[in-house]
DNA sequence: CTATTTACATACAACCGTGTTTGTATAAAC
DNA sequence: GTTTATACAAACACGGTTGTATGTAAATAG
């Protein structure tokens, strides 16, 4: 067969990729084989097992291809003069990213109703690394409104930051769970106003 | 084969249904054959066939085994003379059901973690009708107390609600995911009790 | 320009897992 | 006391999936 340049090798290889997430969102990692993977992408599961040594591997490929830069992409800006705004607008753009990008939104469906955590998924099970680099950000910009005063008094900056990281990992839950017709999907921005709103003095 | 009678024939069928819960548990659905299950049940794939159709019908039958009991365990006091007292209550039984009732905890966990939400399971993928009973009984709590002027002026009932529904989703599934060591599995009670104050006035 | 490696496609062997079918001893029905 | 239905066990047939092994044409290295 054509023998293809190392670019169009990595092509293949991000077809490989795209084809496994469309696939694993609708059948389940699971109950996806990788011909069916093969053959959504073009090719035969020749070219599968050149790029990747098994269905793990890949499907921690396409994870890495769309999380990665979703945690990069929902900052906390430091030096806000009113960090309870600036935690509402990191609120609001996880779900602007969920909206808009579905190569990130299929992804994270699949990570949260599409696998089964056993065996080499049983370490993502808990709270990733990159979820507590999220809550400990979310502590910050809580301590720094905080001392600006701008709290409700009476509460500590460590118990916000829990609940409102409780209330995105349920937000982002109900939200992809509901489809596209949900009303949580459509109340989020709502519902994440009223979350932070709650906390001012 | 020594025939059972009826009740021998109702407790195999229990074993199967412990058995499949505790397969599940450790090996996902998926990943689960029904010889796994008859081995950890001691009888063979015969028996789970006459009891079950096949593995769908047995996880449906798991699931209605725990979660029904469990949904109506948690109850709001309808003529509570603190209505946000007794959301708290009900909250803290979420988590001491799970906590105390291994049965429970595993089947909240197979459906949160062990389980692909495809085909069969794709409806019980939104938000299933306990669920929104649950979130209609917290509207109904939340309007009790903004009635005793019990909440925080400036906030609708439904508004708290909805947060406080999501507040559980996520606590329920870091709870879980954390293992029996988990921080948050250890806060639990105290957050919950941080939610709710925020709210009273 | 030759040799080697790359990037696959194709073919092969082995293993589960499923659903069904058949067998069978006994409980229950009459 | 037969008969029948029950509650399984055991055996069978089948397709699907995996991993690997082999083939191969072109790209790249030298």
């Amino acid at each position: 067969m054509v023998r293809k340049t190392k670019e169009e090798a990595e092509i293949t290889r991000l077809h490989i990729i795209d084809a496994a997430r469309r696939v694993f969102l609708q059948c389940g990692v699971s109950h996806t084989s990788l011909e069916k993977i093969a053959a959504a992408a073009g090719v035969t599961r020749g070219a599968v097992y050149w790029h990747f040594r098994n269905k793990s591997e890949l499907f921690f490929a396409m994870r890495e291809d769309a999380t990665l830069p979703f945690v990069d992409r929902v900052v906390f800006d430091a030096d806000d003069e009113d960090p309870l705004a600036g935690i509402e607008t990191a609120l609001l753009e996880i779900f602007r990213v969920l909206a808009d990008e579905p190569k990130t939104r299929e992804t994270i469906e699949i990570v949260a109703f599409k696998c089964e955590y056993v065996d080499e998924l049983l370490p993502l099970m808990g709270c990733s690394s990159g979820q507590e680099v999220f809550l400990s950000d979310l502590t910050q910009a809580y301590t720094r409104a905080a001392a600006r005063g701008l709290l409700r008094p009476g509460v500590t900056p460590a118990a916000l930051a829990t609940d409102t990281f409780m209330f995105v990992g349920g937000l982002i839950k109900h939200w992809l769970g509901g489809g596209p017709e949900s009303p949580f999907r459509r109340d989020a921005e709502q519902m994440v106003r009223a979350h932070v709103a709650l906390r001012r003095a």
